[in-house]
RNA sequence: GCAGGAUUAGCUCGAAGGUCGAGCCCGCGAUCGAUAAUCGCGAGGUGUUGGUUCGAUUCCAACAUCCUGCACCA
């Protein structure tokens, strides 16, 4: 082992040579002889001003093209892009998720993957429409849906060309030219083409649901058009009389007059109340006072003795609410049968805790409905008036009605006490009025539809158990969403959008089922899009010759709802994956945030299994939510995001990308001005060590100088063994998308092995070392070596500054023009194939070792340098007592040892004590002789020579072959 | 209220039933041949309260705070 060392060992008669005198040419300057760092490539990257060059050079060369040529005919890894909604900058979590997709496909390539990237957009829906509402103003209700639906049209290009821009600024590479668009004809055919697909199976039907409904302008609201302003309502107690056995709720109420009581703050809705619910595990108690019985929620008792004035009554009884379930009460006006049921929503912080049940007014109550099959059709049309009642409010406008059903109340003796209350209601925000829940048809897809023999929310269940969740906990969280989530309400009283593109027959009033009519439609939708809808008649559309099925009848109408937006980002997985030719179904990875639990993942699994069995993805990544320092959501509102497009302009893109792979995406994730600020520090490290690397490889053709891994200095070996071991880490983790971890490795493998240690040691070797000799030329392959790999493996991420590296590295036969088009480096590419195993194990437990007590010994070191000792480290010399463990290893290595430690000088001694336990000890002492002007080392035979007198023997040597290759 | 997640150094991360650790930041030095660089040394931490254990930051249970989605305000 010791002869390695040679290599870089004087050797005598060299030294006599030149002290003879032999040559007879003027000595060398000497200063001119050192290898000094040299490269063009900049420390300053720049980014803002270059970024933008590289763009447009890789748009010209067609970069993204290049890599799907370059991997024609691997095997494919298909990811697939979900469409963000084009409104909008892109904000610090779109950046987000769009680096993380750029590094799966960007890694997935360079590990030798066919993977294509199509991004996409989300271009239907409410925000845009309500945008453009705004903007038309009144003008909109002149306007023909079709014209409207231009004007949003527009507005979503706008956005979604605006948002590309901005995306590639950030250095994604994909199919940007042609995105997918859910506005495309060919998507929209592809969402009616699903719809029907569901209806041909019978998982579609009408039914009814109680939305927001506003009864002046006699429109259905979504939430987000609801705001919340004070309103007075009056504030009421209703008794319900029992009507079943009292006896069988409790028997000491047996024979008793017994009764409920309500609370309401909309009185109007008594018409339609067909139940009172009770909390099953609240306890109720029987209050009696003046020979009647009244059941309320314990603990508001007091609240309610107080407010209707009971005083004086005493408990009779007390049970859980479950007890009442199925009991049966009188409707306080109505000849009608009022249900005790049971609902989990029942709280006792207002109220008796026994709730009045409309099932056709609220969206608990209409749940509730359900669950004890009430009926749940609507007394009040789209003005807001009762259609059939008592004559006392018959006719009127709810709001008005709400009196003059407190009177009928006070008249049949049910009304226990009335105030007024003022309490936060939800208003229209387009004209401010008070705004119902009122039940209304809409179009549903059932959970329970049969699909391939068992219900659509079982077989979606059992597809999630077969995909692959990142992080696992994902999986739980959507089975328990898709296990209690009701049937799927589809339709949509709106104009953006794909119609629910069916017909009514103009005599009986039925659906028109034909696949016919279905297919005719889709046809359509692919030739001329959606809006045709809007611009053709019924008969321009269907078949000729097509006949209700029930009446016979020949003319139809269209449906005007819409659909859901969710459905048709849902049918991605049809619109894109199945009929783009370069992608296929299902994806191998679908990554969003975790909003799209409920989201897109939860869509596009309810429409892929409802048409075609299966999940349309074997693994679903979620990213976190982006947050302030202070750990809160960044949103619009608090202005606490960051624009990482001011980030890019500011920064740079390699900024954001870096400040992407730096966190723990799974997580949520903290972002801000002073996070991207440290990022770029960290980024100027990892670029000088490129730029260190560089500066060192002027001189160096691989193929000419290049040593094999055998013939290279151990501690080479040692550094291209760790390397290995590195990028087979990296290699890892971009398999299971750990980017957090390649960050911090990278990070730490250049500034610490890198750059604190190994080019600490060998730049006395790269600079004093004779250009051509082994010693440096063993260096030189090391350090090509490890930054061909690194540039490699960190291109994923550092898109931009990879590319720029690229070619400053040596050129050698077959390298691709682009680092994105080259392969990750591969298991035992970097050492070569490392000849024996045992030695390469043998050598990197020593060097572990050495590194260690090159640790130790930099504190003693440091002790000398703070006493004025010495400054730099050359100018001592050191002592090692090494306990027997190591001095076997220290002297195996001892001609190593003072250019591990930077020292002009290392002797090894046994430890004393002699037990052997004693721990490594360094001394240090100032080194003796002279410092040679040309290495810096001190050395004793500095000044002994006449050619050359402030040369140590080191030097003298490595002159004497640099004269001897250069002709005299 | 329901479901899921999070909490470790000032920051970003990592580890593990056995003295926690890395980089950055910070402090003090060195160097002047990576120089708007580079190197060394130092300081600094397991949300709270219980439990299991010889030993808990790790396992368990509560609590607190934060995040996401959903529901609700009769």
């Amino acid at each position: 082992m010791k002869t390695s060392c040679t290599l870089y060992t004087p050797r005598l008669f060299i030294m006599k040579n030149i002290h003879t005198g032999e040559s007879m040419r003027p000595p060398l300057d000497v200063k001119k002889t050192l290898n000094l760092p040299q490269t063009q490539f900049s420390m300053k990257a720049n980014l803002p001003q270059n970024e933008p060059k590289w763009l447009e050079k890789w748009e010209k060369m067609g970069m993204y093209e290049k890599t799907r040529k370059a991997r024609a005919g691997r095997p494919k890894y298909v990811f697939h892009d979900g469409p963000p909604y084009a409104n909008g900058a892109i904000h610090e979590g779109h950046a987000l998720n769009k680096s993380l997709k750029d590094f799966v496909v960007k890694s997935k390539t360079m590990a030798g993957f066919d993977a294509p990237y199509i991004p996409g957009w989300d271009c239907h829906g409410l925000p845009i429409e309500i945008k453009v509402d705004a903007s038309l103003g009144g003008k909109k209700l002149q306007m023909a849906p079709f014209d409207v639906r231009q004007e949003c049209r527009k507005y979503a290009q706008k956005y979604l060309d605006l948002q590309r821009t901005q995306f590639k600024r950030l250095g994604v590479f994909g199919r940007w030219e042609r995105p997918y668009s859910t506005m495309d004809p060919q998507y929209e055919s592809v969402i009616v083409r699903t719809l029907f697909d569901f209806m041909e199976k019978g998982a579609v039907y009408k039914g009814l649901k109680p939305v927001y409904w506003c009864i002046h302008d006699r429109t259905a609201l979504a939430e987000a058009e609801v705001e919340y302003a004070m309103h007075t309502s009056p504030s009421i107690w209703v008794k319900y009389r029992m009507t079943s056995d009292p006896a069988n709720v409790d028997a000491c109420l047996a024979g008793k007059k017994v009764s409920t009581i309500i609370w309401t703050t909309t009185p109007w809705t008594l018409p339609a109340s067909l139940a009172v619910a009770f909390h099953p595990e609240l306890d109720y108690v029987a209050l009696e006072h003046e020979g009647e019985v009244y059941i309320v929620a314990d603990a508001l008792a007091k609240q309610a003795i107080e407010k209707i004035k009971l005083t004086g009554a005493t408990e009779s009884a007390r049970f859980p609410g479950s007890k009442l379930e199925y009991s049966k009460f009188a409707h306080p006006f109505l000849d009608r049968e009022i249900l005790g049921v049971l609902a989990n929503y029942v709280t006792t912080e207002q109220g008796t805790g026994a709730v009045h049940t409309a099932p056709s007014h609220g969206a608990d109550d209409f749940n509730t409905g359900m669950k004890y099959r009430l009926d749940a059709s609507s007394n009040v049309d789209a003005a807001g008036k009762f259609i059939q009642g008592l004559p006392e409010y018959k006719g009127k406008r709810v709001f008005d009605g709400n009196f003059d059903i407190v009177e009928l109340l006070r008249s049949r003796g049910a009304l226990m006490g009335s105030e007024k209350i003022e309490h936060s209601y939800p208003h229209c925000w387009r004209c401010h009025n008070p705004v119902i829940f009122r039940a209304t048809e809409q179009w549903f897809i059932s959970m329970e539809a049969p699909i391939e023999g068992v219900t659509l929310r079982q077989r979606s269940l059992d597809e999630i158990k077969k995909v692959k969740w990142i992080p696992a906990w994902g999986e739980e969280r959507i089975s328990n969403m898709i296990a209690t989530r009701p049937d799927w309400c589809i339709s949509r009283q709106r104009i953006w959008g794909v119609p629910i593109a069916v017909f009514f027959c103009e005599s009986c009033g039925k659906l028109l089922e034909s696949k016919e009519a279905h297919q005719a439609v889709v046809d359509l939708f692919a030739r001329e899009g959606a809006d045709s809808w809007y611009t053709r008649a019924p008969h321009e559309i269907l078949p000729p010759e097509t006949k209700c099925a029930h009446c016979g009848g020949n003319q139809f109408h269209k449906e005007n709802d819409i659909i859901d937006v969710w459905f048709e980002s849902g049918c991605s997985q049809a619109a894109v994956l199945e009929h783009e030719p370069e992608l296929s179904w299902p994806a191998d990875l679908y990554l969003e945030g975790g909003d799209q639990y409920r989201g897109w993942f939860h869509s596009s699994l309810l429409c892929a299994v409802g048409t075609r069995e299966h999940a349309p993805y074997r693994g679903v990544a979620t990213n976190g939510w982006t947050l302030d320092p202070q750990g809160r959501a960044t949103s619009k509102s608090l202005g606490n995001g960051i624009d990482p497009v001011e980030i890019a302009n500011r920064l740079g893109a390699e900024i954001v990308r870096l400040w992407v792979a730096s966190v723990d995406f799974q997580q949520d994730v903290t972002v801000s001005q002073e996070l991207m600020d440290k990022v770029s520090e960290i980024y100027k490290k990892i670029r000088n060590t490129f730029k260190y690397i560089l500066s060192n490889l002027y001189d160096f053709q691989p193929e000419l100088h290049a040593l094999n891994f055998e013939e290279m200095l151990p501690l080479d070996q040692y550094m291209l063994l760790r390397t290995e071991e590195v990028a087979e880490r990296v290699r890892k983790w971009y398999e299971s998308f750990e980017f957090h971890r390649i960050y911090q490795q990278i990070n730490e493998f250049c500034t610490v092995d890198l750059s604190n240690i190994y080019f600490a040691v060998l730049k006395d070797r790269l600079y004093t070392a004779a250009p051509k000799s082994p010693a440096r030329r063993s260096a030189q392959t090391a350090v090509w070596r490890i930054g061909e790999a690194l540039v490699r493996l960190v291109a994923p991420i550092m898109t931009f500054t990879s590319e720029e590296i690229w070619p400053f590295l040596p050129q050698i036969l077959d390298r691709p023009e682009s680092v994105h088009l080259a392969y990750f480096p591969q298991a035992g590419e970097i050492t070569g194939k490392v000849p024996n195993l045992i030695y390469a194990q043998t050598l990197r437990a020593d060097f572990d070792s050495l590194m260690a007590i090159r640790d130790e010994a930099m504190k003693p070191l440091e002790a000398a340098r703070k006493e004025k000792l010495i400054g730099s480290s050359l100018e001592a010399v050191v002592t090692i007592h090494a306990p027997d463990s190591l001095y076997k290893l220290l002297e195996r290595y001892q001609g190593e040892l003072r250019y591990l430690l930077t020292v002009s000088g290392v002797e090894v001694k046994h430890a004393s004590g002699g037990n052997g336990k004693t721990p490594l000890h360094v001394e240090v002492a100032k080194a003796p002789g002279q410092k040679c002007e040309r290495c810096w080392n001190y050395s004793v035979h500095v000044g002994t020579n006449e050619r050359y007198p402030a040369v140590c023997e080191r030097c003298l040597a490595a002159l004497e072959e640099i004269e001897q290759e250069q002709p005299a």
